[in-house]
DNA sequence: ATAATTCGCAACCCTACGGTTGCACGTACG
DNA sequence: CGTACGTGCAACCGTAGGGTTGCGAATTAT
């Protein structure tokens, strides 16, 4: 369990970091309509900029394109969000250790937020 | 525990899509120099570069300045990250939901990838 | 065969963003 | 004192990025 490969993290936190994108995600996660156009119908947007967001969201490996007939179909990845997550935790991880340090040493400072 | 504020992670997915924040942001966690120019120091960008993504950084919450004579100190507040980690977990759990429903109306197809 | 969908590609705006440079202000030190 | 250090603010530059429009290509329907 060690450090995710910065090569993806960088992918997915780049993809994740556009609101229009992070819907998309939330809607394919709830098994929405998954084709470019239909997922256009659904937000204030032409079908030509979904498509850029998903291509921008199947570039860091978070969604995957199957054609079927005349339209193609979008499906989620989750596999990355949890590169992601594993991301935040390490870094989280790392910072209570440095603050369980500071607490040792220091002893005191009420003020535990996290 | 329901659904983060969208408001605060969309700050949140904003500050961490920089590859250099997300550095700092780690650097801060190891309790590494917590001066702007200290932080310049390790980077190969200007200190007026580090500022402003540390003003990003503050802007997300994810970063708390304190003066101290004449040089600020910067301090990492993991609580925004944690808002971030719901978000994905969220969407993880829709998705595992979608797809538990899927597999209970269908059966089958081995390809249980996450 | 023709018309209607549905898509992908390319060109084109315009804004946001990362980065630099320059300067002015407060703080420490000789 | 004056000088050196550390910041913050503002202007500026170049590119990446979200969005639109306008095609042409492939598939379904009439």
């Amino acid at each position: 369990m060690r450090a995710p490969a910065h090569r993806q993290v960088d992918s997915v936190f780049g993809a994740l970091a556009d609101p229009t994108r992070r819907r998309l995600v939330e809607t394919l996660a709830r098994g929405g309509t998954v084709t470019a156009s239909g997922l256009a119908e659904q937000l204030p947007i032409t079908r030509q900029a979904v498509s850029k967001h998903l291509s921008a969201l199947r570039g860091a490996d978070l969604v995957t394109s199957t054609r079927v007939g005349r339209e193609t179909h979008y499906v989620l990845r989750p596999q990355p969000l949890d590169e992601a997550a594993q991301w935040i935790q390490m870094v989280g991880a790392e910072w209570d250790d440095r603050l369980g340090a500071l607490r040792r040493s220091v002893e005191g400072r009420g003020t535990a937020s996290r």
